[in-house]
DNA sequence: GAGACAATCATACGGTCGTTTTAAGCGTAC
DNA sequence: GTACGCTTAAAACGACCGTATGATTGTCTC
């Protein structure tokens, strides 16, 4: 129950109480959801008071969203860096679609195998537009804004001759493989009985790369076949 | 208040209740998700007594279980008869994965199609591991067991050169697509900005199909061309 | 008709929830 | 040294939760 007094210092040394809740917030949300994850709890572990939440956070929707955009915030930086190398890298000719995708992809398997917990979040995006209310529909924009638009110009140049409606599709597709290896992982190992190894991250990524590249750039050749 | 008399009968009129909560429950679940919904929406839009749900199921545990499992049999009979019908037509020879797929894929997206909301049942595989106690995970086996068995052998048949484990990967990346299309379709209208239609059941399925196949297949090739 | 029986009813129990209120502790500025 | 922010503390609020209980209903069997 001793606290030192730099833990109260308003100009000093930041927040420590609202970082303990944070970590607290986001190690139990991943574990048991966002619902079943009470704010006594969260403060019990965190080893602070209760109403410390409702006064650095409003309410629990905005620590969710507090929790969230941290998490998510370094891994969407990542992945415009790695854009920004690529394209400096090629120049005026367009970069692959195997390189978008791994820049897109790799910084989330990265921060799975550094133990970042991720599971939640995919979990949240399938519920967001069933919820009542969509509490959470600015998060998107929010927090995604930048990032799908330059990934979707990106895909779409390394997919010439697809619709922008298709590439759309395409990239839905992608989404879906990585979010549910991130949401259902451990699902790997019951479908291939204790054989797949789910925590191999540099496995993981090349097989992503390799199946949806190869997924998407399908489409495209039909899409010629059928159409042109 | 006036209820006619055959809804009270234990022989004649069958369970008008039960299935009158079975069907409040899928659909507030559904919207809304599980631990979400509280046994008073459910039966107080179904019209029932609280008590009711208690009298039928023991818990709701027990009441979301008998909710998913009402719910996906028919899929997986549908899948099963499926394939069934390929190997039938097909003989000694393996289907192609094309056809496979669509058989596994076409039952749910049919299902989507005719309004049953399946979206909270991804939603749900995502949480089973990491929800505490596990409580659900008795449900894998007994609904997907024979669905998951005869598929992974179609899809190993259809795969040659493939090791088992590679086949689970495979198949897990396909259902990620197939998983993230039902839980969170609306978020394709958003990447496209409202071009893309995601109730447009025979597209989306001819796009899974495509994709998912290409996908599976390259990762054969490439495992072919490095290890072999 | 009387009793057995399954189904439904109103109601209550013990808990937990998110949030609010009120008070106290602390560093800083005047 | 005292008034004033900012932060933490303890306790309570009203609401809702899943579940259990005991009475009541209508129907069937004898």
């Amino acid at each position: 129950m001793i606290v030192s007094s730099d833990q109260m210092t308003s100009a000093g040394g930041a927040g420590v109480t609202k970082d303990r809740i944070l970590d607290a917030a986001e190690r139990l949300f991943a574990e048991h959801g966002f619902q079943a994850t009470s704010l006594r709890h969260i403060t019990a572990d965190a080893g602070v008071n209760l109403a410390a939440v409702n006064y650095h956070f409003q309410s629990k929707e905005s620590l969710i969203l507090a929790v969230l955009i941290r998490k998510l915030e370094p891994v969407n930086r990542r992945r415009l860096e790695l854009l920004d190398e690529l394209e400096a890298r090629q120049g005026d000719s367009a970069a692959s679609l195997e390189e978008v995708l791994r820049a897109f992809l790799q910084p989330v398997l990265e921060a799975k195998a550094a133990g970042v917990e991720l599971a939640a979040f995919p979990r949240l995006l399938g519920r967001i537009y069933t919820e009542p209310g969509a509490w959470i529909e600015k998060l998107i924009p929010r927090v995604f804004g930048e990032v799908m638009g330059r990934f979707k110009a990106a895909f779409a140049a390394a997919l010439p001759g697809a619709e922008p409606v298709e590439v759309a599709w395409r990239i839905h597709f992608a989404i879906g493989s990585m979010a549910h290896f991130l949401a259902a992982g451990k699902l790997l190992e019951l479908i291939s009985m204790g054989a797949a190894d789910e925590s191999d991250a540099a496995g993981a990524l090349e097989r992503l790369v390799v199946f949806t590249a190869s997924g998407m750039r399908a489409m495209v050749w039909r899409n010629k076949e059928t159409a042109g």
